[in-house]
RNA sequence: GGGGCUGUAGCUCAGUUGGUUAGAGUGCCGGUCUGUCACACCGGAGGCCGCGGGUUCGAGUCCCGUCAGCCCCGCCA
């Protein structure tokens, strides 16, 4: 395997790499240099194989080829330890051959051994044998340089690599310019909680590391350089999840002078040429539709449409049912929503109540279902149904109605988890394995407990046919916001943004916030905005989860070389640790707990 | 902040109803072995049963607390 940039594998050390030797090199004698990665001592005979980064080649040890001191040597060699070998690249007797081993045809000869760095036993192990479980994910942390050996993760950082180059060359062709952005910036107001510095020089100020690089790259546009991209490191302070980290790496792009499809088309193209280095299909254009379709028909603002299982709106075949249930909720302007499952009854009572747990979970008091039977039907549902609403449904003998009923805001994200789940119990295959979905049209705002918050921040365009609504029924505005969604996964969030100072106080206002507080906190903005700033917008992806998704990995932490664990601790190196007395005293800080901030040593 | 799962040898795991000396595979150490590739075979060492408390004649096992890792909810403009 070897790709772009390996084209001079010879070093000072060695003459070649390991895992490119074929039969056609038999004969030549090379010198090569790598960790001991598992060995097979028959005595008379010894065979190693040699790893390093291309790949594994074995290495032979044997009277008749090697010096009597260096068979001596290999004999005590330990797993892991570093080691250089001069020989001859020899093909193996036929019936020694290995198909399974690129390698496999030839062997190396040792003549010579040196032991560069004899190596402890390894407190995990980097050979896994087949059917050998992984080492708990928290020792496989803590000795991060062991674990970073294994193929896989070597394979994933180098998928990294080639996706990130990939990007740079084709906004680089596209005339975009890599501007980098401060690490040490300002809070933000909003959004998540911000990672913060303090300052030496200034007592009581802080840093704050950035949520990402969204000002800076509008500030960007404004000075004009109208096509910007960024692999910038961004920073939230907040809980974690498997698909989320506490920093993390975003394609970061901003242009003037554009429209969605701009943008849209920008990243398909984008996506195609990632998807061609991951071995995965992107063709665009990709499926569109408006956020408010992908919550009516799935529930879900990030729809996984590998399964195409769609939402049946069913408030008009059961509203007049007799139940109180169905009734209440569609007078009290709710819906009557759920999921038809062809050959659904074979689901267990069981089965069905692991799907009510999950709509649950997800915030619905409950699920109702029926089965269809020959001669009616069974289930707490089926009561209320009668012959005319079982022909309304559009069930047949041997499918399973599972619905809920209320308001949209309960019943979507309920019926999503349910839809996950039902697709889950019931085996249903994915009727493709690469799903690419633009969301749009996004709430330009949401209300949370009464206040009002950005749908996605404070900086996003109105959508222009409902500039009116913004004062009196803010709630109905929608937005030129977009995400790309991937099987399931949101890869990306971008929007046009607002050029126009004026309409940026409507919305900070909108937003309850008054004059001075809008002054204080975004005042060098609309400075920018009032110095003739172009219409402009962008998007930022991430770049690990994209990683991850192409990969199919299940963690993030497959596809990050030191990722910090769901406490957001970095168990290789140890951080974060306490500081001293002195440290905390030149910044100005002080523990608000005795024993809080006193460092162990 | 809340819920769930896990924690026993370096690593992966088993451990019965609470009962005598806590086991296996692998790795490690020693030995035999010239065609192995999960080499084979013989022998050996290796345990704070995460930590603290409690119940009990007796706790790896039951109870309470706590720590760590993972998953989920809240949170993530």
């Amino acid at each position: 395997m070897t790709g772009r940039g390996e084209g001079s594998e010879a070093t000072g050390f060695r003459s070649r790499t390991a895992g490119g030797l074929r039969s056609s090199d038999a004969g030549r004698t090379e010198r090569l240099t790598g960790w001991v990665h598992r060995r097979r001592d028959l005595g008379g005979l010894l065979f190693v194989d040699l790893r390093d980064r291309s790949g594994l080649v074995q290495i032979s040890f044997g009277p008749e080829w090697t010096e009597a001191e260096s068979l001596t040597e290999a004999h005590k060699l330990g797993s892991e330890s570093v080691i250089r070998v001069e020989g001859e690249v020899a093909l193996r007797p036929t019936e020694a051959r290995n198909p399974e081993l690129p390698t496999g045809d030839v062997e190396f000869r040792v003549q010579r051994l040196e032991l560069l760095n004899p190596a402890r036993t390894p407190q995990i192990p980097v050979y896994r044998g087949p059917d050998e479980d992984l080492a708990a994910e928290e020792l496989r942390l803590k000795h991060r340089h062991l674990d970073l050996r294994r193929s896989e993760l070597q394979a994933n950082l180098r998928l990294r690599h080639d996706l990130v180059l990939a990007t740079r060359n084709y906004f680089d062709r596209l005339g975009f310019l890599e501007i980098e952005t401060p690490i040490l910036t300002k809070t933000t107001p909003e959004g998540a909680r911000d990672y913060l510095v303090p300052s030496r020089v200034h007592p009581g100020e802080f840093f704050a590391l950035p949520q990402s690089p969204q000002i800076y790259k509008q500030v960007l546009m404004t000075a004009g350089y109208d096509r910007y991209v960024q692999i910038a490191r961004c920073f939230r302070d907040e809980d974690l999840r498997a698909d989320r980290q506490p920093e993390f790496t975003q394609i970061d792009l901003e242009a003037a002078f554009v429209e969605p499809d701009d943008i849209l088309g920008w990243i398909e193209g984008l996506m195609a040429e990632m998807a061609a280095t991951a071995e995965i299909e992107a063709v665009p254009p990709f499926e569109r539709m408006t956020h408010a379709e992908a919550l009516d028909r799935f529930g879900s603002d990030r729809p996984d449409l590998r399964w195409s299982l769609e939402i049946s709106d069913w408030t008009d075949a059961f509203g007049s049912a007799d139940s109180k249930i169905l009734r209440n909720a569609v007078e009290e302007g709710g819906r009557i929503r759920g999921f038809l499952l062809r050959e659904g009854a074979r689901l267990s009572r069981r089965e069905i109540e692991e799907l009510e747990k999950a709509a649950q979970a997800a915030g619905a008091p409950g699920l109702l279902w029926a089965k269809r039977t020959d001669d009616g039907g069974s289930g707490p549902l089926s009561r209320w149904l009668g012959e005319g609403e079982w022909e309304l449904s559009g069930a047949r003998p041997g499918d399973l109605i599972v619905a809920a009923a209320g308001p949209d805001a309960m019943t979507s994200p309920a019926l999503s988890a349910v839809r996950g789940s039902v697709i889950g119990a019931m085996g249903l295959p994915a009727e493709r394995d690469h799903a690419w979905l633009w969301v749009l049209d996004f709430p330009l705002f949401e209300e949370h407990e009464g206040r009002m918050h950005p749908g996605h921040h404070p900086f996003v365009l109105p959508h222009p046919e409902d500039l009116d609504r913004l004062d009196e029924d803010p709630l109905s505005v929608r937005s030129l916001a977009y995400d790309l969604v991937y099987n399931g996964s949101e890869l990306g969030s971008g929007s046009i943004r607002i050029h126009d100072p004026e309409l940026q106080r409507r919305v900070f206002q909108a937003l309850g916030m008054q004059e001075e507080e809008i002054a204080r906190k975004y005042g060098f903005l609309l400075e920018a905005l009032a110095s003739g700033a172009p219409p402009h917008g962008g998007i930022a992806l991430g770049v690990d989860r994209l990683v991850k998704d192409f990969i199919g990995a299940g963690s993030l932490r497959d596809v990050i070389a030191f990722p910090k664990t769901t406490a957001a601790r970095a168990l290789f190196e140890g951080a974060p640790t306490p500081l001293g007395a002195a440290e905390m005293e030149e910044l100005h800080i002080a523990p608000l707990r005795r024993g809080a901030g006193v460092p162990a040593s």
